[in-house]
RNA sequence: GCGCCCUUCGUCUAGUGGUCUAGGACGUCGCCCUUUCACGGCGAAAACACGGGUUCGAGUCCCGUAGGGCGUACCA
């Protein structure tokens, strides 16, 4: 027995930005073709001239990118790919296993129509299926499918799925401009692309059952089908832009790594035991289809925050600083140079211990990208009074003869708040608006570790002189 | 309308006929830690959609019902 290589696909249509729930589909796609040393193939389903864009292609890329799902091979275009698309529907003709049909639209929708009216099955039957008298016309090209007997597709994820054939149509596989209708080109392009597994949202179950048609007409060998569920927004309905963050693109301007994305994405629907937080290494070895459930899964945040915190956690600092730089810069905001950068790695595992994504990071370690003098927010501003400046000014005197490490400056900071009866809460709040313009950030000995004596104190006086 | 698919805590899920008085995670609540916020620790509440079968025994198999989703194009 030779073990064909896994050749696996992903094709999206460039019609806006790369969906979420295309997102899962990809990271499915090539989570199986590296569990199995096989291949990720990406094709663009362009032939929809009207609603195609290369700007769209190029957000797809983009977001295969940001998550990091690399794919073999160039991208194929479908587009490019009509002649040949044609030329199976000519072959199909050829022997018999189509036909030409020269019913006009009007025609089929009156069909339809009536046989609603009568309450028969609305499956167009064309006339033209067995006629030898063909007019002189415009015609399309339809497959002439069997309708006696059922249709079943195996399908790794659903099961066994079968149709009754008398309610499958005789499936158009040329339009009358002679353009090959989707279902012709998935069949033509996933052959000749020597897809072994097709790996594809559920929305597609029954769009299978006639490609399977197309496939054993032209006796070609069928994948292996794996119909994945869809991702419901928190509504339960089909996630949409309405449910706020339908593109990839969104969730990386939103501050959340990658590595958190693909974590979150992989165990919707999917699972490997009781494993929540996981590498994408790990995922690469536990993936399986056998693993994937039939239901469709909601999207939720708060879960996808709390995995992006522990993925954040887990980060080297260097590692990190370096993601939050990129995010800067992709925010647009001024990137911080190298000794800021340094400051923030050393003081990364204060900042990283309370953050979920990225721009938290930033929040808190705002101190470091800050210079005097220090603007505060309204909560840090609301700290300051005439008793908590006089407090600092005492204070402020300690810590000039204080011995400028955490220890020795909680030891002084502690004794001061004893001697002056105060908690220590009292005291920290208002150096934290003072050192830091927020009311939250790392603890206030680290804070004063990262800025170093000369500029703590000076924020300190800038505060006092602006009294 | 017709076809197909789905249905375990609020959410993601474990569970493949007995070990399920159903396990984990997020979220929620309480307590602890604590200078804020987090993090962390401990603990609690919280689910097999419903009804019939099959079986000695069903969350697990079968059939209905209800609810949800997808499809039903000369779109992809």
């Amino acid at each position: 027995m030779t073990t064909t290589p896994v050749v696996t696909r992903f094709a999206p249509s460039p019609t806006g930005f790369l969906h979420i729930g295309g997102a899962r589909t990809a990271l499915f796609n090539w989570l199986f073709a590296r569990a199995n040393g096989g291949k990720f193939l990406l094709r663009i389903e362009d032939t929809d001239r009207a609603r195609s864009t290369p700007e769209a292609t190029e957000a797809i890329f983009a977001g295969l990118k940001w998550l990091g799902l690399d794919w073999d091979d160039e991208a194929v275009s479908q587009f490019e790919r009509i002649e040949r698309h044609a030329e199976v529907a000519q072959e199909l003709l050829a022997k018999g296993a189509a036909y030409k049909c020269f019913s006009t639209q009007e025609e089929i929708a009156q069909y339809r129509e009536t046989a609603k009216d009568e309450g028969r099955s609305t499956v167009f039957r064309s006339p033209w299926r067995d006629a030898t008298d063909l007019p002189d016309a415009p015609y399309v090209v339809r497959l002439r499918a069997p309708r006696d007997g059922e249709t079943v597709v195996e399908d790794v994820v659903q099961g066994r799925v079968a149709w009754k054939n008398e309610t499958l149509d005789d499936l158009i596989l040329l339009r009358s401009d002679g353009t090959p209708t989707y279902m012709l080109a998935v069949v033509v392009d996933d052959h000749d692309m020597g897809v072994t597994h097709v790996i594809r949202g559920d929305d597609h179950l029954t769009n299978a059952a006639r490609q399977v048609l197309i496939l054993d007409a032209m006796e070609w060998s069928r994948p292996t089908y794996a119909h994945i569920p869809l991702i419901h927004g928190e509504d339960g309905a089909k996630f949409s832009k309405r449910h706020g963050a339908p593109g990839v693109e969104d969730y990386r301007d939103m501050g959340y790594p990658a590595e958190a994305m693909r974590n979150y994405l992989a165990r919707l629907s999917w699972s490997h035991g009781d494993e929540e937080f996981f590498t994408t290494e790990q995922a690469i070895e536990w993936f399986g289809l056998d693993t994937i459930s039939k239901g469709a899964a909601r999207f939720d945040f708060k879960k996808l925050d709390n995995l992006s915190g522990q993925h954040l956690r887990a980060m080297d600092d260097v590692e990190l600083t370096e993601l939050l730089t990129d995010y800067m810069a992709l925010q647009q905001m001024p990137v911080p140079n190298q000794d800021t950068r340094a400051k923030l790695t050393v003081a990364m595992p204060a900042l990283k211990d309370r953050a979920k994504k990225i721009p938290d990071l930033l929040e808190m370690g705002h101190y470091l990208l800050t210079a005097r003098p220090i603007e505060m927010d309204e909560k840090a501003a609301a700290q300051i009074n005439d008793v908590s400046r006089g407090m600092l000014e005492r204070l402020t005197v300690r810590l000039r003869n204080a011995n400028w490490s955490h220890n020795d400056l909680e030891a002084a900071i502690k004794a001061f708040a004893g001697e002056e009866e105060l908690k220590l809460g009292k005291v920290m709040q208002p150096m934290r608006s003072v050192l830091t313009g927020r009311s939250t950030s790392p603890s206030i000995f680290d804070v004063l570790v990262h800025l170093g004596r000369e500029e703590s104190l000076a924020r300190i006086d800038d505060m006092l002189a602006a009294a």
